[in-house]
DNA sequence: ATTATCTATAGATCTATAGATAATGC
DNA sequence: ATTATCTATAGATCTATAGATAATGC
């Protein structure tokens, strides 16, 4: 409910639908509400955006974009693997940390609206192809050498982000349910990182 | 868009809320969309349950209580320790894949409408208090005689949660982004219980 | 002149209710 | 008589646009 007046409308439009949009989806969130909370009339939402769909979907593409490179970005060619999978892991819990609500965001437009998931893959699809094939050789280098147990890329994938989305989905019920504390939650944060590295590393051993 | 004529009424509507309700969550649900799936006019639906709201409640408590119990149901004492946690991993794993939409409905509406969680936990709130301490004991036994590395229950909960919860999530993206076939997703699925299984066993081993 | 912002409003939903009619249980 | 179902509609949004006015750039 705080009005922003200051710097150049569109900006503050652009930054009260982020906020909204990450916190609320695309349906529960209407272009008077966004009005409202940047500090202007409904009616300027659409002079800049056009339609609510184009608002959204410039959203969407950056955080998008945000989340995908992220996985295969950190890795090193020279690095020793355990190395790399921890930077990896790392790096995808530093992301969800600064931006808790990323996680939620994306799986629920995609999958309220999976027609959107063409177009994002219109935007970034190319990128992922040729790193994957990288890790894909490296992976099984290792376990060739029988440093780890054999797994496909595709698994070790999963688990890494499943282990790192799931905590911040489920805070929620954290909280609630089990009637956790705000700082126990902080303390389950401060350590999960290590936890999963350390799940992860041990539970790929032969 | 099938439109249902048999069995009574109410019943058609409660079955019509809970397919469009699991597939698109409460905001994207109109109950004349739900009416029109019901096979009657959009009247009756208030009729019956007065509010929309009152609907999605009574689907939304049932699901969620198919959910949390599966958490525990399972463990048996006098068991082995590892065998007990392949059963809760692969009882939480065939939850998830009869009930796929389960883990996005339920994280969708517990992020949108956070008051949710509050009237969720009057209803199950109680049950897995002595459960969680039983629970917690035989762990507590196993790390002491060293048959597993020190951690937490609640770590080892997230832990096989996330792992269970991660694939069904990431179906979406898979499908699309990475371009992966459905008859590779449902290679994916069949091998994914197993991976689960191993993957958390072996990462606890000290 | 052009660009930014506002007021006003059309048209499309959507939820919920009132009141009429049909079906059912005694 | 009671319960189930329908038609019609009030009232609340919400999106998008048209047209008026204010601010800005030459």
């Amino acid at each position: 409910m705080s009005i922003k007046k200051d710097g150049n409308m569109e900006q503050n439009i652009l930054e009260a639908a982020e906020k909204l949009f990450l916190e609320k989806g695309f349906a529960m969130t209407s272009t008077t509400h966004i009005a409202r909370v940047a500090g202007c009339n409904q009616a300027l939402v659409h002079y800049y955006f056009r339609t609510k769909e184009r608002l959204f979907e410039a959203i969407f593409i950056k955080k998008a974009e945000m989340f995908f490179p992220s996985i295969t970005q950190y890795w090193k060619e020279g690095v020793p693997f355990e190395e790399n999978i921890k930077l990896i892991i790392e790096s995808v819990f530093d992301l969800f940390l600064e931006n808790p609500q990323l996680p939620f965001f994306i799986f629920n437009e995609l999958t309220t609206n999976p027609q959107r998931a063409v177009s994002l893959k219109e935007k970034i699809g190319d990128i992922p192809g040729e790193i994957l094939h990288s890790l894909q050789k490296q992976l099984q280098e290792e376990i060739e050498k029988k440093t780890i147990r054999p797994i496909s890329l595709i698994d070790l994938i999963v688990s890494i982000v499943s282990l790192n989305v799931g905590l911040f989905l489920a805070s929620p019920f954290l909280k609630v349910i089990a009637g956790i504390s705000d700082m126990e939650i902080k303390n389950l944060f401060g350590h999960r990182k290590k936890e999963n590295v350390t799940l992860i590393l041990k539970g790929l051993r032969p």
